[in-house]
DNA sequence: GTTGTGACACATT
DNA sequence: AAATGTGCCACAA
């Protein structure tokens, strides 16, 4: 069993509802250690499993994307999320709106 | 084993 | 407000 740091990332990743988003320090939180949020953004860098792990759902604190993330596109990013439902506006989004604040409704 | 780097966050300057 | 420094953890060389 490999799986150690990042599969717990992963795993909260995965959990991000549709239409919302996390940052990297709320990830990290739920994956057990604040600390990690820069493992987090190095284990999305990874991102072993891009359908199954959404990375343009994680965002800074700001609420921002990195622009390294651009995996194929900065307008990838946006699409991506407002194909989700989320009002993204210059590699931002509304926090207040769109942060995943753990309500699975 | 040490050093450098990194898709972050927070504090201080 | 912006830039810099520090903390934290993991990986590459």
């Amino acid at each position: 069993m490999s799986q150690n740091s990042y599969e717990k990332i992963y795993e909260v990743v995965k959990q991000i509802p549709r239409g919302q988003v996390a940052t990297y320090g709320q990830v990290a939180a739920l994956a057990g250690n604040n600390r990690w949020a820069r493992v987090v953004g190095y284990a999305l860098h990874v991102n072993p499993d891009p359908e199954g792990i959404p990375c343009y759902r994680v965002v800074n604190k700001e609420g921002r994307l990195s622009d390294a993330f651009a995996f194929g596109g900065v307008n990838r990013q946006k699409l991506l999320l407002e194909a989700e439902g989320v009002r993204v506006v210059d590699n931002h989004v509304d926090m207040e709106r769109y942060q995943w604040k753990k309500m699975t409704f």
